[in-house]
DNA sequence: TATTATACTGTACATACATTCAGTATTTTT
DNA sequence: AAAAATACTGAATGTATGTACAGTATAATA
């Protein structure tokens, strides 16, 4: 697989939302009216240069005939966010943070999840989270001790262990010995709790 | 969804298994060829009856503009096995050992994946890699020093960080200092490399 | 320096395709 | 008993669409 322009990208990345909007190909007119092309032949170079490159199929004569050579032909589950451990605690969910996507079966995790929290630091190392980790984060608020959680304090975005110590102390516990509890005591400070760990997804 | 007939259900699984093959949708005489009907207005009223009951989507005037209207897109992506880490080292993927199935985009893992492995004991802790976790393993022989390997000595599977020391010595090193570093001469033991580690699913 | 790849606009045309109309026949619903 | 749905054949038509040809221009190779 040669290498790909970025215009050719364009084109490739149109077709695959195209399939995904409408669930068949494109046409030559859709991409130009897509990418603001005015000529089709400005879409049909940029296919032919991408069926060389071998990243597509195209059936000769076939309207519509164009196949994306994507081993992975499992558009099956749903597009999941991929966000970053935002110290600046803007909304979890708000667009600027989310890095990308990945495509995973809804029941992949088994109490469902709403999207990945991409791990920073080593805070739970001793649990097996490590940097870059993907944590399958289910958003509630219904956390019991001993969960894994994911929690705002203040402006900060952290993961740790949940700990109710009593109705008004609450303990967040790292799983390495280098980094300390964090105690708060709801009277005088806001704990927001984003949601609960219900995986861990790492790709080499 | 109203109850579908069996000549619409022929119709309907036409077009899924055209859609599976090629990538796009049939042509009203593509259905005709392979269902045997003679007329293309056959596959137009099978079409329109299938719009009607709420299966199908229909763009009206695009060519191929037929979309499965399948809330359950569960099923996908490809079944991959779960196998245990067997002492008894018989062959890695004999049937009697696959513990069950996950279903998984092919590309899930970047450089793709055979199957999953279910991981005993924490002698890789340190990496991240806690019992119960399923390791994502590709079978391959060509692996690089620093590499997470799924090996077999003598009739033992392990999974360990990949040392090549020299031509004839390898170490096999573990992520937990409880444990030893294993080191292999090959001329007098055999070391069978199984795959590498290419990615990590844990679930709660 | 010549050549190939990239990146377009613009026109033109044959055909691939959706779609309508006209029939025939059987079964199901009202 | 009438109306509507199912299940087809067969022919006709307009347009949606792939694709070739003719240009222009820039960047990357050889």
């Amino acid at each position: 697989m040669k290498e790909i322009t970025s215009q050719q990208q364009r084109v490739l990345d149109c077709i695959q939302i195209y399939l995904k909007k409408t669930g068949f190909p494109p046409t030559r007119a859709d991409i130009c009216k897509e990418l603001g092309f005015k000529s089709p032949n400005s879409a049909e170079t940029h296919l032919r240069a991408l069926e060389k490159k071998g990243f597509i199929s195209i059936e000769s004569g076939a309207s519509r005939g164009i196949s994306v050579n994507n081993q992975d032909n499992s558009f099956s589950g749903d597009e999941y966010p991929v966000i970053g451990l935002v110290a600046a605690g803007s909304p979890t969910l708000a667009e600027e943070n989310i890095e990308r996507t990945i495509n995973c079966p809804k029941s992949f995790f088994e109490s469902g999840f709403d999207y990945f929290l991409k791990v920073r630091g080593l805070s739970m190392k001793d649990a097996g989270i490590m940097e870059d980790d993907l944590i399958a984060v289910k958003k509630t608020t219904d956390v019991k001790n001993g969960d894994i959680v994911i929690a705002r304090l203040d402006d900060e975005v952290t993961v740790k262990f949940f700990n109710r110590k009593s109705s008004n102390i609450v303990e967040l516990e790292p799983a390495n010995e280098d980094f300390e509890n964090i105690v708060i005591n709801l009277e005088s400070e806001q704990l927001h709790i984003e949601g609960k760990s219900v995986g861990l997804l790492r790709r080499n």
